[in-house]
DNA sequence: AAATAAATGTGAAATATCTTACATTTTTAC
DNA sequence: GTAAAAATGTAAGATATTTCACATTTATTT
């Protein structure tokens, strides 16, 4: 755990490039940067909650302990805030977040970001802006994992980490069929049936967890028809 | 179509208990206030999106069109401000807002709002905190909806209903059994089915919309285990 | 390098839910 | 007040998905 030069720091968020010198300073001596290895926690579901994280870089998943599985909610990668919503107004962690790649946070004390908001109306209004997209998202997402069936979810999840995460054709899965089947909830057997399936017929080449996407057009229609 | 009078409101949002004698004042003369009946659309998916929704007294359903059906992804009553997300930073509504009961809204100007979240950090801090509270109850709801089967979804879904809109164990639905499924995720004839056995099993009295919870403890573990 | 644990693949049976089809009731419009 | 439209109820067959059971591969530990 080192402390961090947010002065100089070249990956802010698009909120702090709106933080004067001061402020910047006063969240030098109030933030921490850790490092996180793939599957280590970040923070846990029923802990405490003390921090904002900002995700300076790497892959992280939120995921919620359920009636019956573990399931992942959001996929995100840096640079990015988490646990706003979990730490703002929460004494407890709502859900926990787990690093899926090498992943730096920096962990930020909440009174320093609480004084941001109230302080700073450019920096409140960037929070604002991202909350705002986040609920969107996560409107949309949900409708896709309610309404589509099998095929289109998994299309969909492909989709997402070519488009949004690794912008390439060809990507390494940063999850285990078990929590591939919690992200686009079902089962694991399902997910392996499914990918099996996009192999055979010539959607991806697959070869563990390597998939490179050869229809992207025919994959757009199954994510989108359902 | 009438001007409300913000200075004299006392259905104010907590934000907006943070507003000087100056910002109602503008707020007064960029502020409308319209009044819906059930069924009338306050604003529209795909519509351009200009200002935000104050609800001062009803019930709306937000609604979105998915790839196979209507989904109503959240049934909110007053006070609440609506479309936030949809506004801040869109230029298209991403869902749709209608009414369920006689209600009042006020349509607040996009910039004036704005410039309360830039220029007042306690309001600005209020709405950040509606925003993360918002987004738990998303994700909350999502893991249920997608987690859940039928009876689950069903019990839970008329918990809220007597729990969170009308404080009683009696109450009448308001909704059809058409959208009534679009809120728990399945078909009109499974909700017939599911409220039926209900009924059938004593742990509801049902006369068509009227519902009366006669065994909340067995709903409630209905509800959990899903 | 061998042994153990974890992850993956695959088919068949079991099950929840949807769809279809139609009867009945309630609401709305004229 | 009657006709038309919308909403509701109910059963049976169709279907997507899960669960179970087991084989196989890949990673981890000693």
């Amino acid at each position: 755990m080192k402390i961090n030069k947010c002065l100089d720091c070249n990956i802010k968020s698009v909120a702090a490039q709106y933080l004067s010198e001061d402020e910047l300073t006063h969240l030098q001596n109030q933030c921490a940067s850790v490092d996180f290895k793939p599957g280590e926690v970040i923070f846990k579901q029923g802990a405490l909650s003390s921090n904002i994280i900002y995700i300076k870089r790497g892959l992280v998943k939120l995921h919620i302990q359920g009636p019956h599985r573990e399931q992942i909610i959001k996929i995100t990668k840096s640079p990015k805030y988490l646990g706003i919503p979990t730490t703002i107004h929460e004494k407890i962690n709502q859900y926990s977040a787990t690093a899926l790649e090498p992943t730096s946070v920096c962990f930020i004390d909440i009174e320093t970001f609480k004084n941001f908001i109230y302080n700073n109306g450019k920096f409140a209004y960037e929070i604002v802006v991202d909350l705002c997209q986040n609920e969107l998202k996560t409107f949309k997402q949900c409708v896709n994992r309610t309404q589509k069936q099998i095929k289109g979810r998994v299309a969909e999840a492909i989709l997402f980490f070519s488009n949004d995460i690794y912008n390439n054709d060809e990507f390494i899965l940063p999850l285990t069929r078990e929590e591939f089947a919690n992200l686009t909830d079902t089962s694991r057997e399902s997910v392996c049936k499914t990918l099996n399936e996009f192999h055979v017929d010539k959607i991806i080449e697959l070869d563990s967890k390597k998939i490179k996407i050869l229809n992207r057009k025919l994959l757009e229609t199954i994510s989108e028809k359902g």
